[in-house]
DNA sequence: GCCAACGTTGGC
DNA sequence: GCCAACGTTGGC
């Protein structure tokens, strides 16, 4: 079980559109490294859902449902996607402010690349977080 | 293969 | 709106 953090411009995906579809294709991924990661989440992987320059904070959590599979929207073969399913609201969104004020997150990606879109969430980190948000096990196993 | 120019992301 | 970080493109 590996855990993950993606971004979406509210402005071009919202969480609230997340909920409304439920299950979505995780697409437009342009970048090597987010990629990679997105070739390695497995089924049952969770991901934190962050609001990038409107909100800038983690507004949910969403579940991989559909493993790695080439980008529909992409040009070529060569760019891939995952199906993401939504899980739970974050009940107390915990902002970038947040995040970089909170001892122990420091060496988090959001905040040392913060161009990555999609990023390994390290089992401590997403601990913390969840704690932050007041996302409870119960909620995570909806 | 190097590097300047340019484009994009995302925080402020 | 600005700018830092970083990725991409194209000339040499």
């Amino acid at each position: 079980m590996n855990y993950w953090l993606v971004k979406s411009e509210p402005d071009a995906f919202s969480w609230q559109e997340q909920i409304t579809n439920d299950v979505e294709p995780w697409t437009g991924i342009r970048n090597h490294q987010a990629k990679k990661n997105l070739q390695s989440m497995k089924n049952g992987d969770l991901a934190f859902f962050y609001h990038s320059n409107v909100g800038k904070e983690i507004v949910g959590v969403v579940r991989i449902v559909k493993e790695a599979y080439p980008d529909p929207t992409a040009p070529d073969q060569k760019w891939f996607c995952v199906d993401v399913k939504t899980v739970c609201s974050v009940p107390n969104p915990v902002t970038l402010k947040q995040i970089k004020a909170t001892p122990g997150l420091e060496e988090i990606s959001l905040i040392k690349q913060s161009r990555l879109s999609v990023m390994p969430i390290a089992p401590e980190h997403w601990k913390i977080l969840c704690q932050l948000g007041h996302v409870s096990e119960e909620d995570l196993k909806k």
